[in-house]
DNA sequence: CCAGCCTGAGTGACCGGTCACTTAGATGAC
DNA sequence: GTCATCTAAGTGACCGGTCACTCAGGCTGG
């Protein structure tokens, strides 16, 4: 039955659309009367092939609905027209961003780009970036996230990469993203405002942002001669954040909040609220992020706004340039990737500080 | 030179690890005595094998580091350990957290997810959504997105696929996602505190999601024989939001405001108050999403919040049954993904409607 | 007029696994 | 004791492309 099987199929396809549905480049080259090598040439864009032939291989490749299997290719050849993007395996928003911008200037080079995310126990991970790495799949590869494995190692591989880790394996953003010197701009604009004491709101020390942003407001603080109360660690918890904000001391004349991202500035608020201070009237407040409501809520976020898309834009332009031509540097890519959005919960200092 | 280098390096490799790194099935045949055939019964765990030889096997494998080729493993045979989930090209926040709900689920069965984006213009995506599920790279594939690709063609691919599709090829969300049954329980729930006069802002209506919830408002108002002043369209933008709800007529009565999703609720808040509405005090207000400042910002968000981690360990599952074993039902999976979340935003009706 | 070179095309091996089939030896039934 | 069956392992083809090499014919040049 196997056998009778195997037979009406063989008869089914004897013209030509191999047994298992798709067109091999051998079912192309019968049908175009040429050599499968032939084909392969050209596939290839090989210049070296005859008018003649090229059409005829054309209409072939239309008949039978033709395309090339990409395992296939990835197999010996080196050509695969696909790069990947290794994304953290974990809910960072910004890196989906990341990943729309870099889609973007991938489209219009020829190539396509993939995002993958690999999950598991660090160890299997580790593993599984090699694999991926010397499958051949992917002329190129980005890892957004920190890959686990040791750089030797990777030199070794069959696939370059480009290491642009934004995340490290927990998640916390790294590199260029946790790159807080914005603080700096924010504290020196509260400056001009009238502002001379500041508390920081601390987020999770763990994480690269949270120890950027802290350090940028202490160097700035002491580079403008103005006044911290102090740096209050809080975890990225909003309460704690609100508890910190009503644990001020009137006396101690704060008047800017700088906090480590709008959740925190937003419990700061509350906190504010709590204890009869008006945002910005008694207590200018800014964040980081620029969550979707921050510029909606009340009183609207001060923060900073990250273009993420930005940073695709340049990862992908790393890439094709690593895989082949796209030559042209982009002349429009100077700009940081983050800009200071300022908005309601900032304003002038009060006269006497709110106690 | 190029020769020259790669005499070095054959030279350094005579012994067994191939000529360009990685081992390979028959390197391993070769150190271990065996022929390749056993080799890849030891890999694919045949349990016709003797103990003495899967030792040896072992011992070579790990001598050599070697590790299987997943390319040439999809190239002839099927199983590959790895499933793909393919998401929307966009930035739809919720799928990454699908994704990771998902990866949970598939770590403990041996296999691999991995998620991938296909961007491009709709045409060329379809092409390469088929070469994917025709690639053999993975076992079994589930779109987040709708596919494009007409269903009779995507029968006859080698890959089974889950059409789980959140969200349409414009990033709208449709299926689970946009079911907006929820908006029945915001109603009721808000008719029990005393409101009777209620107004819908709805989303862009070219989003399944905002569709749904609207149709939901509009029968639970029909059901409960309660009073609704309309539907008014937003679009997702606030200000609209905002504008809808200084634009209410005094004389209508409406004490309760169902927006489409949190942004519109914060807008509609914003709206109240620059009228001299207090929320709830005068209007109560509903959002959607739960986003991560509705709970912190003033007053905080009645919102309905949407376990996506939830919905990607359902969809993991349903391609773990596709490809293999995984039965068990998950028992603890009946409840819905949607619950809500009942904040300051809401309260009992005003004795006497604002106005 | 023929050696030498370039052009256009073909032949067969190969990538690294798996599948289908075969085979040597051990075991069991009659 | 012989034949059938089972077990543990091997042999070679194959998946669908590309690479390295070969080859026929047309052109050029001395």
């Amino acid at each position: 039955m196997d056998l009778a099987r195997r037979d009406s199929e063989r008869s089914l396809v004897s013209t030509e659309t191999a047994r298992r549905g798709r067109a091999t480049i051998r079912d192309v080259a019968a049908r175009a009367g040429v050599s499968h090598q032939t084909v392969s040439r050209f596939l290839r864009a090989d210049p070296t092939i005859s008018p003649a032939l090229r059409e005829r291989i054309e209409a072939a490749v239309e008949a039978l609905d033709y395309r090339p299997n990409v395992v296939a290719r990835a197999m010996r050849g080196r050509r695969t027209g696909r790069l990947a993007l290794l994304l953290p395996s974990g809910e960072a928003i910004s890196s989906l961003e990341i990943l729309a911008g870099a889609t973007g200037v991938v489209e219009d080079s020829g190539y396509a780009l993939e995002a993958l995310t690999i999950g598991g126990p660090p160890a299997a991970r580790a593993q599984r970036v090699v694999d991926l790495l010397d499958s051949g799949l992917f002329e190129a590869v980005a890892g957004l996230t920190a890959l686990e494995v040791e750089p030797e190692r990777l030199v070794a591989l069959r696939t370059p990469v480009i290491l642009a880790p934004s995340y490290d394996s927990h998640m916390r953003s790294v590199g260029e993203l946790a790159d807080g010197s914005r603080i700096a701009d924010l504290v020196s604009g509260l400056a001009d405002l009238g502002h001379t004491t500041f508390v920081h709101l601390a987020g999770d020390l763990e994480h690269a942002s949270a120890v950027s942003r802290r350090e940028v407001y202490l160097e700035t603080i002491a580079s403008l001669g103005l006044h911290s109360y102090g740096v209050i660690e809080c975890g990225w918890s909003p309460e704690r954040a609100g508890d910190a904000v009503g644990a001020l001391p009137g006396a101690a004349g704060v008047t800017a909040v700088i906090a480590a991202n709008d959740k925190l500035a937003a419990g700061a608020i509350r906190g504010a609220a709590r204890r009869g201070w008006t945002v910005p009237g008694d207590l200018s407040i800014t964040g980081w992020d620029d969550n979707e409501l921050s510029s909606v809520m009340m009183p609207s976020l001060s923060t900073v706004s990250v273009d993420h898309a930005r940073l695709g834009r340049r990862i992908a332009r790393d890439l094709l340039a690593l895989v082949d031509a796209s030559p042209a540097a982009p002349p429009d890519d100077e700009e940081p990737i983050t800009r200071i959005v300022w908005r309601e919960s900032t304003g002038r200092a009060p006269v006497r500080p709110a106690g």
